[in-house]
DNA sequence: CTTCCTACTCACCGCGCGGTGACACGAGAA
DNA sequence: TTCTCGTGTCACCGCGCGGTGAGTAGGAAG
């Protein structure tokens, strides 16, 4: 069994500590929410001491930038890397389909859910480069799901995609906290299929 | 000047008090954020001891329940009286309306912004009973602008209501802290009147 | 003047936070 | 062996927080 507490826990492995750390990280920030989110709360979820911490991140924010660089593989893991068949949907069924996969990704990373929440709560330069990391990640999703497709002429796509991905952001986000946003129930899969159902047509209404 | 001094701070007036506390816990929620709401930072704001807000409010609970009472009053002032003419609208008319009018209205109100915001960051008795005030004082006014306007059959209104709105809020709480969401810019008002055309091409797009 | 009540202030408590300097241990080099 | 260096631990600091009990000022009533 000494093994096996060797395997869980190398008595000195630099690499395997700082590791520890960062999905401690990660863990704090996706379990606890960003308000216990601190360098007490990530060394004792760690098991180590937060003075490494410090020595092998920096600090907190250290800490936060090597977590912003593993938000780039969101998009790889929540994204069906096959494009196939893609350049036969329209514009609109691109959109739709995009607004969903957004939905059942976001509903199902509490870390991201978390860093979007956060964006919202305060100004820092903390949080500004996780959140600098989310938004470049999906932007890059957009653009990569977008391909070669022509956007509808005389339509403020942009603002109109905003739109819709921020209704989608801050029906999950509510769902969360509190089940509910504006009267409507957000708790089973079954509200969450009106959720699609809306949103097709709110898509589809807009794009054709 | 004496006088002006007791006129600005009546020497024992608990009413008086009462009041500069309720509005230094307004005013410390609407500027410094939910983040630093506190006993303390209300009690220094309101110039006074916080075992002042313990007697009179029986502390900071007290405190957010006599702000909720006030977020009843958010509509009355948000909204235009008359609702004149209302009923040659149609049903997107209105929804139109009420979009662009929820998002001025959010955009103006910090208070309520902070409250929002709050509701997505943490889940707590505290938060809950300011957010059933805020979200009940949305639903009266849906319903007031509603009127007697028949929605359109077949449509799931309440949920692509919902969407709309998440939207704007998401939107504007977004535009307070990064000045942006999904690489669209939410400063100047021209970013504004983008996100106004977008509004009623998504509103008139779903209810014709 | 004394008494009493109300409005209000002050000093203090324990706690957990972020942050830091000093120390313990263990392996590899000299 | 001894010395050094990387790894990890511990004790401590100042601070601001929420919360509380004791005390002060000052006008009205007796």
């Amino acid at each position: 069994m000494a093994v096996a507490d060797m395997a869980e826990r190398p008595v000195k492995d630099r690499a395997a500590t700082a590791a520890r750390i960062l999905a401690a990280g990660k863990a704090v920030l996706a379990e606890d929410g960003f308000q216990h989110f601190g360098i007490n709360a990530v060394a004792r979820r760690a098991g180590c001491d937060k003075q490494l911490i410090y020595r092998y991140y920096g600090g907190l924010n250290g800490l936060m930038e090597a977590i912003g660089g593993d938000l780039g593989d969101w998009v790889k893991t929540h994204i069906p890397e096959d494009s196939g068949g893609m350049f036969l949907l329209t514009y609109g069924d691109l959109m739709e389909r995009l607004a969903l996969l957004y939905l059942d990704a976001l509903r199902a990373d509490p870390l991201v859910r978390q860093i979007a929440a956060w964006e919202l709560a305060e100004e820092s330069e903390q949080v500004r480069r996780l959140s600098e990391a989310r938004s470049k990640a999906l932007a890059g999703w957009l653009e990569r799901m977008r391909g070669s497709l022509q956007p509808p002429k005389g339509a403020d796509t942009a603002t109109l995609n905003a739109l819709v991905i921020a209704g989608i952001q801050q029906l999950v986000l509510a769902s969360v906290t509190s089940g509910r946003f504006a009267g409507v129930s957000l708790k089973s899969e079954k509200d969450w299929d009106k959720v699609r159902g809306a949103l097709k047509r709110l898509v589809h209404g807009v794009y054709g």
